[in-house]
DNA sequence: TGCGAAATACTGGTATGGTAGTTGACAGAG
DNA sequence: CTCTGTCAACTACCATACCAGTATTTCGCA
């Protein structure tokens, strides 16, 4: 077989993924005029894979490439956001039916110690670990629904969502609530109760709405409309 | 240059198109290997926006690009299958949900219409045309559901099982039972029964695996796994 | 001074040449 | 006959140059 790791990469691929993480990162801010020349000078490659990555993240929606004028940073939009919320918002929900019927006593530990895990992080008010740790156990909960199923893919539609968070406080108060909501979705799983597994999953997603609003409140000119 | 048409699209997109109609249509079968080159001498345009458009149908899953090797059109896969189901069953779920929830007999009208026309591409067996208003029909309560986002994204995924029907017989008997879940389908949003709608949806999707097992059984050389 | 038109300085898109890497076949050795 | 090493013919990828639009500036004129 040819190399185990193929650590061989395009380097259009190295520059996608620099600017993807500068973008989610908003070190890269909504409306920044992107010049293919400029990064390609500052990479020290051509422009042809420059250019290559510009698609790959205008599929994205993560750049707004106006041909023949210039490509930015993608604004955040309430239509964008809205569609990636339903889907993020449907895709979770039969997650959550499916790991319901699949449900056995094994999973609990994990769910839970990543729950426990989550406290702490509340306590200590770290914010970066509580996220962590909030990906983990939506992760935690599909791989109980669908393991065969890439689950990369599936959200990939959740970085509209994931950047804007990026501005949000995260303060303890919001994330005990957060965690609260993760211990009604795992009750709702270990009583292997679908309605309330779904009340609490939209109630969960829900909390995104006031966050949304807060940003736009706080940072008008990020957004399209 | 192809300048017949002045047409505001770039060669690229018109390359991207004309490939996924004919990988989508089986024009070009699973497998087939596909050069930069020799498309680009076909369309008589340089080897840039074919590249282009290999990506775009590569980001897609039509296309299967080995670096420095070769790439063909992408075999189905079982896996990839499965995922695609599963991603269009949750989104069709909480579509009909939202449908439900928002219905009032003003929507009637128009998905009886389309119902009925249905019935009609039954009788005369006309499969393309039984197609169309099928995805019409889904189309029509998606518009109920949530009007404001985007249709063709949420679903773009769904290239990957329309792929593989093209394969399937598509006879009388087959439209008939596609059209009594409809019918099924619209009783439940008429009469607003939430988890009637849920089971037909359901029964409706599962359809699909078993066209997906026949087409294995005839063409196993399509599949990947 | 105000205003419109032309020149200029960008932008993204395309064509072409060259490079690195893989595959497959074929010739020669065991 | 089988195995192996070399070479030729592909492949995708990158760099460079050029083209075609668009926004901005600037200069001439009223």
């Amino acid at each position: 077989m040819t190399s185990s790791t193929d650590t061989r990469r395009k380097t259009a691929d190295i520059i996608f993924g620099a600017l993807r993480d500068q973008i989610m990162s908003l070190e890269l801010l909504p409306g920044t005029k992107m010049s293919e020349a400029e990064i390609a000078l500052k990479f020290g490659v051509s422009r042809q894979p420059v250019r290559e990555a510009f698609n790959l993240l205008g599929n994205l929606d993560l750049l707004d490439i106006q041909p023949q004028k210039a490509t930015r940073v993608q604004r955040f939009s309430l239509r964008r956001i809205a569609a990636a919320r339903f889907e993020r918002l449907a895709i979770e929900l039969e997650v959550a039916r499916s790991a319901c019927r699949n449900w056995s006593s094994v999973h609990a530990p994990g769910l839970e110690a990543c729950l426990s895990a989550q406290h702490t992080a509340v306590e200590t008010t770290d914010a970066k670990l509580f996220h962590t740790l909030d990906a983990k156990f939506h992760r935690l909960i599909f791989d109980v629904a669908a393991p065969p199923l890439p689950f990369a893919r599936v959200l990939e539609k959740k970085a509209q969502v994931d950047r804007i968070c990026v501005l949000s406080l995260k303060d303890a108060e919001e994330m005990a609530t957060l965690v609260a909501d993760h211990a009604l979705i795992l009750d709702g799983l270990t009583r292997r109760d679908e309605a309330g597994l779904d009340a609490a999953i939209r109630l969960h997603l829900s909390r995104i709405d006031r966050t949304i609003a807060a940003v736009r409140a706080a940072h008008p000119d990020y957004f399209d409309d």
